[in-house]
RNA sequence: GGGUCAGUGGCCGAGUGGUCAAUGGCAUCAGACUGUAAAUCUGACGGCGGAAGCCUACGGUGGUUCAAAUCCAUCCUGGCCCA
């Protein structure tokens, strides 16, 4: 893997460039479609190339559990197994740690996990991760890490970091004792933690850093935690970290949060906003986010929004994807998501485009003079993870 | 004509003397969703009021009772059975 920077704003930390993967380069910054399960849910691969996506995401977690490794093994990767040729990244499995918590058990460097679909066990280290990931061959293949929650105190997360640095290393030394399975390369990145602590991130670059990987990332963020703070590592972690290597902000995010990423020298980007969104309704055009389940698209004969060139955009009105919203059609959420996806990559491309071309301040002030910020939710995003958890746990319970 | 069962808020449907403006579900109206246990979750949902509260409501009417969606009488409407 190599990485070119080509472009530099001068007033904001922001940068372009190139990724060379095994499987074609990624023009930077880029917004990459989450597909956990081998799949972007609800689009087609000509749908995602359709919509420009250089690179996609899968799950190490996941797609250990189901289809399972003699299946990925026998396919020749994930790339032959869901037909897909360009680059993928995957991560570790390190999120599902955090999110599925309750079902875990961490014991040192082995961490016993309960299935979330059979409950059945299964132990996960970083070499096992490692493993995984060379099996599934992915272009970038992400360290294992704990994703802290928020709040978190700081004796927490200072004890976690030094796990987490623990499990990047052996990450490191595993996946290097080991060559690729099939024919390519590929490259590994680093995770930055340490919360919503300054000094623990600013350790976390370090030891990374000094460690030495293909590309950073940052983890932890849009936790829950305000806006301003992410916003506010994001800035100082990228400001730490190496020119020469890519920086991907994990999990982000909204729009706003893309481009403000992106405006402090973020490079790349992976959220399942788009596709989660378009399944539940919600769109995104550059005034804003719509809720097309809102009475008011009933006899709107717009499309969703005039200046894109999507498939949904081209062809359908507000009001035909508002009733296939209500009635729960499943062309809807393919819509939708075509859509969602569509403007995330657009969004990338046109700030990528914007600083190739020296002009990026004004792509920046522009597009907040028109795209309404949200509000912040991610208090009650805290609560709501909460209810959801505890639902599930139940409905585990009941049967 | 006789018998019998039933009529509950926009719909379906629970409740069978007070804790009932009335469980649920659907529909409706909003909101959320950030390395996907997510085609999911949350809230509102008779009227007026900021609230305490007041008013109107469980087919109609009239009763019993301190108190009725719930008991009694009668009428109306519908299902089924018998003639």
């Amino acid at each position: 893997m190599k990485f070119t920077l080509e472009k530099r704003s001068a007033s904001f930390s922001a940068r372009a460039g190139t990724i060379q993967t095994a499987h074609g380069i990624i023009k930077t910054p880029v917004f990459m479609p989450v597909g956990t399960h081998a799949t972007v849910k609800a689009l087609s691969n000509d749908e995602l190339e359709a919509a420009n996506a250089q690179i996609i995401l899968g799950n190490t977690y996941h797609l250990y559990l189901r289809p399972g490794m003699e299946v990925m093994q026998a396919a020749g990767g994930l790339h032959k197994f869901m037909n897909w040729n360009k680059p993928i990244l995957t991560d570790s499995g390190g999120f599902q740690i955090f999110s599925l918590a309750h079902l875990r058990k961490i014991e040192g460097d082995v961490i016993t996990f309960r299935s979330h679909i059979d409950g059945s066990l299964h132990r996960f280290s970083p070499e096992t991760s490692m493993e995984i990931q060379r099996i599934l061959g992915s272009d970038i293949v992400m360290v294992f890490d704990e994703c802290t929650p928020y709040p978190c105190d700081h004796e927490y997360a200072r004890k976690s970091l030094q796990t987490t640095h623990r499990w990047e290393k052996s990450s490191k030394d595993h996946f290097q004792s080991r060559d690729p399975l099939y024919g390519h390369s590929q490259a590994l990145f680093a995770i930055v933690q340490g919360s919503v602590y300054e000094d623990l991130r600013y350790e976390s670059v370090k030891y990374l850093t000094d460690e030495g990987f293909d590309g950073y990332a940052i983890g932890g963020l849009a936790v829950g935690e305000p806006k301003d703070i992410m916003y506010d590592l994001t800035q100082k972690v990228c400001d730490k970290l190496p020119e020469d290597r890519p920086r991907y902000l994990m999990g982000i995010g909204k729009p706003e949060d893309i481009l403000q990423s992106i405006a402090r020298g973020v490079d790349m980007m992976d959220c399942v906003l788009p596709t989660r969104n378009a399944r539940n309704g919600s769109v995104y055009t550059w005034d804003g986010k719509i809720n097309l389940k809102n009475h008011r698209y009933k006899k709107d004969f717009t499309p969703l929004d005039p200046e894109c060139g999507c498939y949904a955009c081209r062809n359908h009105s507000r009001a035909y994807l508002h009733h296939l919203y209500r009635q729960n059609e499943i062309l809807g959420m393919r819509l939708n998501s075509m859509h969602n996806i569509h403007f995330f990559l657009e969004l990338t491309r046109r700030a990528r485009e914007a600083l190739m071309e020296d002009r990026f301040p004004e792509f920046y002030r522009d597009f907040f003079t028109r795209y309404p910020v949200e509000k912040d939710h991610s208090k009650e995003n805290i609560v709501h993870r909460e209810n959801r958890r505890k639902r599930h746990i139940e409905a585990d319970e009941s049967g």
